[in-house]
RNA sequence: GGGCCCGUGGCUUAGUCAGGAUAUAGCACCGGCCUUCUAAGCCGGUGGUCGAGGGUUCAAAUCCCCCCGGGUCCGCCA
């Protein structure tokens, strides 16, 4: 089986000439701008437009200019296509009504095996001059992760899987919330209930922050120990502060575990008690730039941003807040890469303006946030504190379980080990597939019979579409000698033409961090190689022609994996 | 009450930021395809007033206004 590839090379990288459709796409500008130059039209939006099905690229700058020139649409498509030059990449452009349709050429399709043949694991890198931070999930460490959660960490991981595929380098970060109530309740649960040894840590740690949390509940006045453990901890009380760290450390030592088994890493935890020295300096700085005291506590006026609400930095009793450890937080990545990126809950919104707008006062930038809507349950959202959720654990054991009733159904005579590495390498894919394939800003409903179905183009359907491909190329031996000519059938060319677009895709990812074209791309790229599969024969093909196919066959293979190691989707070779 | 987000076939969903030619897939349903590289697959079919109403435009799922339905935020919490 192919292992997931997490190590991606961290050196910067060569510009963008070998991302076949981008090329083509600027070769395609050069020629319209200068079509329209001939004519003596106006040139600046060219309004290029994909469109599968009627061309590979299509202008509809006649439209703009028909109000212009006071010319229909149809007369200056002709007039522009008749003062069309010529590109290799180009193999005709025609007026059609009103739309300019360019169509790529042959050189393009063998142009964009060999590059993908050459550039193999790298191939779909185009911007690599970003170095970024990416702070992804950094759930509270009082109870394990559940499956909003996971919807964090895979969209998060994802976009680290993509900006590396692009050439960046990218540092992801967990912040750690270790000096909240929460952790105090969890803290307080430690003192006073017994921890369960017989489950994971962070399960157990969870046992102890809900019973806490119902103790509270029914005795108000123990609230006065919870606050007493915070203010001990701020003012730099040793014991207490060993006391956080050990609880926070223990519950996360279980959170970790189950983001490997996600397939999800972090190059660095940051606590944030770390940033308790900095505070002073920001509050000051702060100040210059306006915020105002008022009882002792400090308070910055955001109206002028729309915000109607002060945000407060310095509590009137002199201890800090969250959101002023966020903003040193902020300040010190900002000191050490050159994009900020940060995935969170859509409730942090507000929270996020307004760090964002606290950070623009001291001229550093905001980070670029992306959100996402909740996952909750039928029932109702989740709620750690009242023990409703569904675990990432639970999730994975389920799906895993049911992967492996469906290899063993499939693939009977395969050994026990062979057939739980395959489960597990299904269950997991159809997991993050099923979380990344929403657009980010809708809200989930979490469903155990949707989550265990595989019957459907998720996660499975990439990876069996790369077992195939893998499959065939295990039978056989591809020498790198074809003929990129004897690739006419329609279903080759489609094939052809998705793998060109994947640093395209890639590209529009690292500008746009929406993560769901990936998968919208992947299902697109898996279904076409699965048309070539049910109708071009490859190994029993004439010597010619199977060389060529095995070009192909190679060359989809790369796309799809690289395609799925982007999704933390490991690409089997066989299921 | 105010801010932000969502509303696309029976169910789930792409496309909305950067308006253009037949609105994307899956599930479910109906009908085909395994002596040929793995059928977790392929081919075909049924099913849509893109929440409602106005507006802008040659052109609106996409932009603007208003309304309805759902979510979420509005702590000297984190």
């Amino acid at each position: 089986m192919a292992a997931l590839q997490p190590s991606y090379v961290l050196q910067s990288t060569n510009t963008n000439g070998d991302a076949m459709f981008l090329t083509f796409r600027e070769q395609v500008e050069k020629l319209l701008t200068e079509a329209l130059e001939k004519c003596e039209y106006p040139s600046g939006d060219l309004a290029l437009v994909v469109k599968p099905g009627y061309a590979d690229l299509t202008s509809i700058v006649t439209f703009k200019l028909a109000s212009i020139l006071k010319l229909p649409p149809h007369e200056i498509a002709r007039n522009v296509v008749q003062h069309l030059g010529s590109d290799v990449l180009v193999a005709r452009a025609e007026a059609a009504g009103p739309y300019v349709n360019f169509f790529v050429s042959a050189d393009y399709l063998h142009r964009a095996l060999s590059v993908i043949l050459e550039e193999d694991q790298n191939y779909g890198r185009v911007n690599g001059d970003h170095i970024v931070i990416l702070e992804h999930t950094s759930a509270n460490p009082n109870g394990p992760l559940h499956i909003g959660h996971v919807r964090n960490s895979v969209i998060g991981d994802t976009l680290m899987r993509c900006l590396k595929q692009a050439g960046c380098r990218v540092e992801t970060q967990y912040y750690v919330n270790n000096m909240g109530r929460q952790i105090a309740l969890v803290v307080w649960g430690l003192m006073n209930f017994e921890l369960n040894g017989e489950i994971k840590p962070d399960h157990a740690t969870a046992e102890v922050y809900i019973k806490a949390n119902a103790e509270v509940e029914l005795h108000p006045t123990k609230l006065n120990e919870i606050r007493e453990l915070m203010q001990r901890f701020e003012s730099g009380d040793q014991d207490v502060a060993r006391l956080f760290e050990d609880a926070v450390e223990f519950c996360l030592q279980g959170i970790n575990q189950t983001l490997k088994s996600l397939h999800v890493s972090h190059d660095r935890f940051v606590w944030e008690s770390e940033f308790l020295d900095d505070l002073d300096g920001i509050i000051a700085e702060l100040r210059d730039y306006g915020a105002t005291e008022n009882d002792g506590s400090m308070h910055i006026d955001l109206s002028s941003f729309g915000i109607g609400k002060n945000l407060v930095v310095r509590r009137s009793d002199g201890t800090s807040v969250y959101a002023t450890r966020d903003i040193a937080y902020h300040v010190w990545k900002a000191g050490r890469c050159n994009r900020m990126i940060d995935v969170l809950g859509a409730d942090h919104k507000l929270n996020a303006l307004q760090v964002g707008k606290a950070l623009e006062l001291l001229n550093i930038g905001a980070p670029e946030v992306v959100f996402f809507e909740f996952v909750s349950l039928p029932e109702g959202s989740m709620s750690t504190r009242r023990g409703h959720f569904v675990s990432a654990d639970e999730v994975l054991e389920k799906v895993t379980e049911k992967a492996y009733e469906e290899v063993d159904k499939r693939r009977p005579t395969l050994s026990v080990e062979e057939k739980s590495s395959i489960a597990q390498a299904v269950g997991i894919g159809a997991t993050r597939y099923d979380l990344l394939r929403v657009s980010a800003d809708k809200p989930m409903v979490f469903n155990w019979s949707e989550a265990l179905d595989f019957e459907r183009q998720g996660g499975p359907f990439l990876q069996y579409a790369h077992a195939r491909a893998s499959n065939i190329l295990v039978k056989t031996i591809f020498d790198n000698n074809y003929d990129p000519n004897l690739l006419t059938d329609e279903s080759e060319i489609k094939v052809i033409k998705l793998c060109a677009k994947f640093p395209a895709v890639i590209e529009d990812i690292t500008k746009n961090l929406s993560v769901s074209v990936l998968t919208s791309y992947a299902r697109e790229l898996a279904e076409a190689f699965n048309q070539f599969y049910r109708f071009m024969p490859v190994l029993s093909a004439e010597p010619e022609v199977r060389r060529a196919r095995l070009a192909l066959v190679v060359s989809a293979r790369i796309v799809l994996r690289n395609v799925l190691n982007c999704l933390g989707i490991e690409p089997v070779d066989s299921m």
